[in-house]
DNA sequence: ATTATACTATACTGTTTTGTATAGTATTAA
DNA sequence: TTAATACTATACAAAACAGTATAGTATAAT
């Protein structure tokens, strides 16, 4: 399981808004070098970012980037679903069919259900902590909920 | 977030054995074609689980793979422990420095305190998962469980 | 109007991941 | 002992990912 790149530097740009709340707008030279990104590369993120419409940009002299809605409206899972696909989702299984045209696991596919299920799992604890939190380092988790029917 | 192509598969040979629990060893080219990978390939997820300590080889005619341990104790957690790296390890730092030597948030880096509790949170679910467990279906998962100290 | 500043788009390069090809080495039934 | 069967190892090719280079377009202060 990896954490990709577009994921982790997304996600400290938009940390860069939370502890930014309400002043100007962050330019892209500003968020490059604050963390050590190539321009172009940070611009590819925001825009990223922009389409998903967590954040909204203003062009020319005095421009830069906003977020859209204050830090704590915006959840971790809003932010990773804009930088990258869910762990389990539709195309799971046209990647993972070698080179066949369809997975050989047609019909009754156990892994398809660990993995939902696991994803599930995930989504959830991801709704529930907000950029604000994760700014403020307030976020935990309680011990292994899982149950077997 | 990726589930890695080696996960995907190493798990898929690993239920194979599940659902073969006491009978003759399987046979790389009876894998191959059960999973629908090139033989060479399924060689190579074997042999990752078998330095893993999760399968033992026998060479020769009448030999083939065997799981080390019965089914139910085996967890999901080792199963993709030997697959592939967990979400967030030492290496994390290194691997997110944009070509530099350092990564630009040296000391209190509040992504690090994000992930690691995402990891943390991902590897108690699946320590207490087993490969029983899911060849039978028999898991589940509660409502989630964050707390915001 | 001009110019500096800022966002936008596309093409390109290096690295990692995926998966294959090929050539071995070991064991055992006959 | 021979041959069939099975595991093991290394090198290679293709695709996806990560990150850079370059060339624009838009806005507003002067």
């Amino acid at each position: 399981m990896k954490v990709t790149a577009l994921e982790e530097y997304g996600l400290r740009c938009m940390l860069l808004f939370a502890g930014n709340d309400n002043r100007a707008p962050l330019t892209l030279p500003k968020i490059s070098t604050a963390e050590g990104l190539s321009l172009p590369y940070a611009g590819k993120l925001l825009m990223i970012l922009k389409k998903a419409g967590l954040v909204r940009a203003v062009r020319g002299r005095n421009g830069g980037y906003s977020l859209t809605k204050p830090a704590h409206e915006i959840t971790l899972q809003e932010i990773l679903a804009a930088l990258g696909n869910s762990l389990h989702g539709s195309h799971h299984c046209d990647r993972f069919s070698v080179n066949n045209e369809d997975c050989i696991h047609t019909g009754n596919c156990v892994i398809g259900g660990i993995w939902s299920t696991f994803d599930n799992y995930i989504q959830g604890m991801l709704a529930n902590i907000t950029l604000a939190d994760i700014a403020l380092g307030k976020f935990g988790l309680q011990n292994n909920p899982v149950t077997k029917p």
